[in-house]
DNA sequence: CGCTAATCAGTCGTAATGAC
DNA sequence: GTCATTACGACTGATTAGCG
């Protein structure tokens, strides 16, 4: 809520940068004051003397302060004027400050779900992919049955008046036959296309996270 | 809308801290922007000098820098050092200002591909479940078929020495026949499971970006 | 030094709400 | 109705910490 902030934080008025220090940071120890310059600023790292925990030299937030902020983040992603002030006076911060990093969080947690998000359907994704492939070559199998039985027929329904031998009536020859030969079948099958696809058309480092069913090819 | 007219002073307040000044901004200004407004104002404002101007403030970029900035983005992500010197005084900014925006596309740049590939999968992902449903209804379809087929076989083989009807023999009217049959082989499909499945799991703005083809289902 | 990743903050637009 | 306030989201700039 950057925008609205008149309203309580009047006081505060924006002065940018370093003069924030003094409400932002409990401890700012950091004198260096050259406020002037807002981007050229090199500045030795921490000085010796905050360390410790949430030491934060600059305007960083104590752990604890993030702790406590991301805990009431965990309950409500929103954030009412009357909780953020309760908040900000219990973490000893602006009632700004608190809105700000509630905004962040909200962004932030929004990445973080589509990341999620992503890889779960790439993964459901893939394994629809492998039901297409075991479908498209249980298609393939059940042409070339169909084939041979309609063979078959054309065979019995041309012989004229003989009496064909029993063992040969059933279906059953056939299918073993096809099921025996049926490992070729992934030949029409897109497996290597698709497989490609994806790996090239990603670059995140978790690609690979759920082709766990590919070995199953090799 | 005349609900944010009232940034104005905020902006006047970074503005007076002046350390941006020269810098920063060579005005990206062009106000236009909230005119004529009669402002009731009733905050206590900064300290104030800044009357007169005709509003530019703001450390913005501006457009023209950004529009370079981008053709070189565009070309390069990475920025040599000799590269980022040529382009600041290009452009009149600090060299640091040029780093840190490449540094902040970069990274800006690999969300904004996340969600492009998130929607692409999404997209692809429709179709391959689109695809595999009409492989199950095939599969189904030849299945009855063979079925049929094979009571044909059975049929023709246990006939004793009988002269098959010419018309009967041939494969074609089952085939008719279960292709005229076609449509209710979906019941077993589950694109209505998936089709839940990816709204329930998607609170996207896009998320109907590419379920087009679920009409030829209604 | 440069880079990434994370963080903090400011700006703008805009929707929802309430007062006049 | 208009106007103002407030909250939010998207975008952008800037800073810091840590790695190589």
């Amino acid at each position: 809520m950057p925008a609205n902030m008149n309203r309580e934080d009047d006081h505060i008025v924006h002065f940018s940068q370093s003069c924030y220090a003094d409400a932002y940071t409990q401890m700012v120890t950091q004198q260096g004051d050259q406020t002037s310059k807002p981007i050229r600023r090199r500045r030795k790292k921490s000085k010796g003397g905050n360390a410790g925990d949430g030491g934060a030299k600059k305007r960083k937030l104590s752990e604890k302060q993030v702790n406590l902020l991301e805990v009431h983040f965990g309950n409500e992603h929103k954030l009412e004027s009357e909780r953020k002030d309760r908040l900000a006076s219990e973490l000893g911060l602006e009632p700004r400050q608190v809105a700000v990093w509630f905004q962040n969080r909200r962004a932030r947690w929004k990445n973080k779900k589509l990341e999620e998000e992503y890889s779960a359907l790439k993964k459901e994704h893939e394994s629809t992919i492998f039901e297409k492939c075991q479908l498209e070559s249980e298609v393939l199998k059940l042409k070339e049955r169909l084939s041979e039985a309609e063979k078959e027929i054309q065979r019995l329904s041309q012989l004229p008046a003989e009496t064909v031998p029993s063992n040969s009536t059933s279906s059953s020859p056939s299918v073993d036959t096809m099921a025996g030969a049926g490992q070729p079948v992934l030949g029409e099958c897109e497996i290597m296309d698709t497989y490609t696809d994806i790996f090239n058309t990603t670059t995140f480092y978790y690609a690979h996270a759920g082709m766990d069913w590919i070995s199953q090819y090799m």
